[in-house]
DNA sequence: GGAGACCGGACAGAAAGGGTCTGGTTGGGA
DNA sequence: TCCCAACCAGACCCTTTCTGTCCGGTCTCC
């Protein structure tokens, strides 16, 4: 092992992508969304809860509750979502914070690490939910 | 957090590059690695074993013992040096082993991440550790 | 035949991952 | 009105992985 995302961003794209393939504003109940995706409900709970506070989606509380993406699928991207759930993302400690290592001034390794960084973003950021919408229908 | 390499990788990685700015040949003991490059050195011992069990350096035992590169720099990548020591570089567990998740058949997702681990992949398949080397000079 | 170095693996404390549970709050509908 | 369905917030727990340390063994140069 060693790099590689947590079951939590996995979950949270996955639900994401759920609630992406129905119309904009629709809801689904947290139980709705474990049930179809095979997610631990109360854990898939607290991860829902961090997509909503990031803003990424919205909530609706009492009878008939649930989530919905709080913006178009287009305007979502996986890396959004996973920062989201993981924290922001940093392949090595230097490239996020470079000032707690001593040695990022003058290490010839540290460019490489932003190297990797730089395009793993880019690929994630350019992963938006609507590309992942399971059904290639509804483009009418 | 999530997706970070570990604190092993690291070392190792900057143990390699210490060792690449010798000429081809040129063996540095454990003690001499640890201290140049702030690494604890009884931690250092097994990444380095690790890295000779993989056939990127050779070891030199008895008095003037050290390690030394297997090949020339140009021929080692980072993603080698990683996954040494990390063991298989796997953004996501479907990307080694699409059998382990039952729904990588189907799921939308899975080429996403896919797509990630390619492009993570390219970046450090390039990067030799003669691209790491610190003294710009030696060039002949 | 030392002394200096690597080899191999057991061991251990700390941290993170993965998930559960409980009590609280909100809001729709009978 | 009042109850129930749902989300909200966080404490809690178990397991695994990380990040090392230590020690006895083996090899090899001098
Ligand atoms: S790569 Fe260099 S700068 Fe980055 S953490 Fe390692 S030593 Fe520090
Ligand atoms: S992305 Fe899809 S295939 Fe990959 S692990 Fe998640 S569910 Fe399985």
């Amino acid at each position: 092992m060693g790099l590689q995302l947590t079951r939590g961003a996995e979950y949270a794209v996955r639900a994401m992508s759920y609630l992406a393939r129905y119309p904009e504003g629709h809801v689904s109940s947290l139980h709705e969304i474990g049930e179809a995706q095979d997610i631990p409900e109360s854990f898939l709970a607290k991860i829902l809860q961090s997509l909503v506070r990031a803003g990424l989606t919205v909530s609706q509380r009492g009878a008939h509750g649930g989530f919905a993406l709080a913006r178009p699928a287009a305007e979502i991207t996986m890396q959004q979502v996973i920062e989201a759930v993981d924290g922001p993302i940093s392949v090595n400690q230097c490239v996020l914070s470079p000032e707690d290592c001593a040695r990022s001034a003058s290490c010839s390794v540290h460019e490489a690490w932003l190297r990797a960084q730089s395009q793993l973003m880019d690929v994630l950021g350019s992963i938006t939910l609507e590309s992942l919408a399971p059904e290639p229908a509804a483009v009418g």
